[in-house]
DNA sequence: AAGGCGGGGTC
DNA sequence: GACCCAGCCTT
C-alpha cells in the first residue's frame, strides 16, 4: 500500500482537534504556522485564541498598531515573527485586496514567510500540492528512506523534499502535510519512535534495518554563551525607569529593566554603578540599594547569570536614546523582555509596599 | 554555509 | 542538563 494512503487512513483516526483546524480561513491557517515556528503545539494555543479574539480577521491586524500587536506575541519568543506577520499581513491588505495569494512565488514573497510556511499555507488552505518540509518531516523522511545525510544541510533538505512530493497525495495535500506533522510529534518522536503504534513501520528503510533509532543524523549545536548581566529596578515616586531595547538583535524592541553586562571581574555594584552612571548621566547613592537578587536563565544560546538591584536613587535624568520613566500603572501596555517579565510579576505580587517600606 | 533569534516541554 | 520544537532572515 502507499505511503500516503497508509498515512491518510491514519490520520482520519488520529488526528489532534487544534484551535487552528477549524476551518480553512488562509489568514487562520497563516497566523498558526508563524505562531508555530519553533514553538510547540501546547504553547501555542492559548497566544492563538487570544490573538483570533483580538484580530479575527486579516483588516483587524492590518490596521492595528505594532506596539499592541507585539504585546500579543510577549513571551511567545522570536518577536520578529509578529512585526513580520503585520507587514506581510498589511501587504496582503493593500496589494492582494486582502485576499492571501495562491501561488508559491507570491505567498513565499511574503514577510516572514518561507519554504516551509508558504507550502503548509498552500495545501491546508487552498489543497495545493506543495510541500511543507518542516523538522517533522525531516526527521520521518529520514526514517522512511533511511536518509543518512545531516538532515540540517540543504542538500538533505532538498533531497527530503523531492521525496515527499513523490509521495504526496494528489487528492488531499493539506490533509497528507499535517498527518506528516502529527505523525512526528506522537509516533515517529525524536528519541525512540513508536514504531509499534506507526501506520508506516512496515514500509520504513530505518526499521527494516534496525536503525530508527539511529536517525536522523544532526549536526551538534553550539554550547551557549555565559553572559553575567546586572539590571537596576530604580524608582522615583510612583514612575520605574526602563529601557527599550534596539529595534535589531536579542529581544528587539522589549523593554527592559536597565541593564549592564558584567564583563571584567570585580565589585557587580560597583559595575552597576558606572554603567547606569553612563546611560542616565547621575550617580546612584548604594547605600540605598534595598534589595539584591539573581536569577539563572538557561537558554539554548545564552548562559545567563541575571543580578537585580532594587534600588532608589536621589535624581536621575535619562540620557539615553531608550530610557524612560513610566508610571507602574502604564507596564500592562509595554512588553517586556522574558527575564524582565517574571521580575515585573515578582514585583506586582509583593507590591511596591513591602519592597520600599523601609525607605519611607 | 553559518549564525542569530526565545521560551518552554520532555526525557 | 541536554535536546528539541509546524523556521526565517541576515551575513
Amino acid at each position: 500500500m502507499k505511503i500516503a494512503q497508509l498515512l491518510l487512513t491514519w490520520y482520519e483516526d488520529f488526528k489532534r482537534d487544534l484551535p487552528w483546524r477549524r476551518n480553512k480561513d488562509p489568514y487562520r491557517i497563516w497566523v498558526s504556522e508563524i505562531m508555530l515556528q519553533q514553538t510547540r503545539v501546547e504553547a501555542v494555543k492559548p497566544y492563538f485564541d487570544r490573538w483570533m479574539e483580538r484580530f479575527p480577521d486579516l483588516k483587524s491586524l492590518a490596521e492595528a498598531e505594532e506596539e499592541e500587536v507585539v504585546r500579543y506575541w510577549q513571551g511567545l519568543g522570536y518577536y520578529s515573527r509578529a512585526r513580520n506577520l503585520l507587514q506581510g499581513v498589511r501587504e496582503v491588505n493593500q496589494s492582494y485586496g486582502g485576499q492571501v495569494p495562491q501561488t508559491k512565488e507570491e505567498v513565499i514573497g511574503l514577510a516572514g514567510v518561507g519554504d516551509y510556511t508558504a507550502g503548509a499555507i498552500l495545501s491546508i488552505a487552498y489543497n495545493k500540492k506543495e510541500p511543507a518540509i518542516d523538522g517533522n518531516v525531516l526527521r520521518v523522511f529520514s526514517r522512511l528512506f533511511c536518509v543518512e545525510e545531516d538532515i540540517s544541510s540543504p542538500a538533505a533538505k532538498k533531497n527530503i523534499k523531492q521525496l515527499v512530493a513523490d509521495e504526496m497525495s494528489e487528492e488531499q495535500p493539506g490533509d497528507f502535510n499535517q498527518a506528516l506533522m502529527d505523525l512526528g510529534s506522537s509516533i515517529c518522536i525524536p528519541k525512540t519512535p513508536r514504531c509499534a503504534l506507526c501506520p508506516l513501520a512496515d514500509c520504513c528503510y530505518a526499521k527494516r534495518n534496525g536503525k530508527e533509532g539511529q536517525l536522523p543524523v544532526k549536526k551538534k549545536k553550539a554550547p551557549p554563551k555565559a553572559v553575567r548581566l546586572i539590571a537596576g529596578v530604580i524608582r522615583q515616586g510612583e514612575f520605574y525607569l526602563l529601557h527599550q531595547r534596539p529595534n535589531k538583535g536579542l529581544l528587539a524592541g522589549m523593554w527592559e529593566f536597565p541593564t549592564v553586562e558584567i564583563k571584567e571581574d570585580g565589585d557587580p555594584m560597583d559595575i552597576f554603578r558606572q554603567g547606569i552612571h553612563k546611560k542616565t548621566g547621575q550617580v546612584i547613592e548604594l547605600e540605598r540599594l534595598l534589595l539584591q537578587c539573581t536569577h539563572i536563565f538557561s537558554h539554548r544560546q545564552w548562559d545567563i547569570s541575571f543580578h537585580y538591584c532594587i534600588v532608589a536613587p536621589d535624581r536621575i535624568v535619562p540620557n539615553d536614546e531608550g530610557l524612560k520613566w513610566v508610571n507602574r500603572r502604564d507596564w500592562e501596555k509595554l512588553s517586556f523582555a522574558g527575564p524582565h517579565r517574571k521580575m515585573e510579576k515578582y514585583l506586582a505580587e509583593k507590591n511596591s509596599q513591602e519592597i520600599w517600606q523601609a525607605f519611607e
